[in-house]
DNA sequence: AATCGGTAACTACAACCGTAGTAAGATTTA
DNA sequence: TAAATCTTACTACGGTTGTAGTTACCGATT
């Protein structure tokens, strides 16, 4: 299992524009940037993207005058490690602990909890995994 | 609404053992920590602990030769902080793309899908909070 | 060919983090 | 009182992060 590399809070915006738009060049990443009102000094993003190869979170590859970028690990791998580490940090690596949490202050509209019990029930007539004991 | 301070992870560590042992000494939290196989350098927690209290998420108190720490934030409060800007960084600051994440991902067993929608039954039964809409 | 304009690479810098070493002040002990 | 000890305070240092300025290169234009 190959370790993801760590992603910064600002670094995270530019890998959500890559995984977006995929592959992408330096300044289509800044144009998207200022679009979605957060617009950073143009070689502020540039040193992100810069960053975000070295640490191999983005590879990129010469189009012409300029890089394209693209991602070397999907948004879903990275947003299941940035969630265990984070449960793991918080609730103490264990699921329902958090869930508990978010459901009681987290002031859950009854849409949502419908909603959520819409996932369970999923679950239980469509399982997508092997269930534990 | 006093803004938090950002705690990071190690400091985190030292702040789980103050809510659990406050009001507490530094030699208390390093004897603490050894004892939770988490042995720092004795320094190391002795800054830590100052760190915290320069970033007013401790204060501290001589007690005879000694200082006593005690947080002043609940633990609580430190996760709801801390759970909010995960949601907002990963889900989009909305609660039921992450619990799909979660149901979907994290393999849940049996007994925790029936905790989990226990959980709901109870919002359902005894909402502790005004519905939204 | 010399110049210009756009890219990317290198450099900067302060704050924060993990991790400690060292010094200085207070207290106990010999 | 002088020495040993405990505790806090100050200093250090390399890595990361947010934020950007500066420089060097390369293809396009004059």
């Amino acid at each position: 299992m190959k370790s993801l590399p760590r992603i910064s809070e600002a670094e995270w915006e530019i890998m959500c524009i890559v995984w977006e738009r995929s592959p992408i060049t330096a300044n289509e990443v800044i144009e998207c940037l200022s679009e979605r009102n957060r617009a950073w000094h143009p070689n502020t993003a540039r040193t992100l993207l810069a960053r975000l190869v070295q640490k191999k979170a983005l590879a990129h590859q010469s189009q012409g005058r300029a890089y394209e970028y693209r991602a070397l690990f999907s948004e879903k791998e990275c947003i299941a490690q940035a969630s265990e580490s984070f449960i793991a940090r918080f609730f103490d690596g264990s699921l329902t602990p958090m869930f508990a949490h978010f459901v009681k202050h987290q002031h859950l509209s009854r849409k949502e909890l419908a909603e959520l019990r819409g996932l369970l029930d999923e679950m239980d007539n469509n399982p997508n995994s092997p269930k534990k004991k």
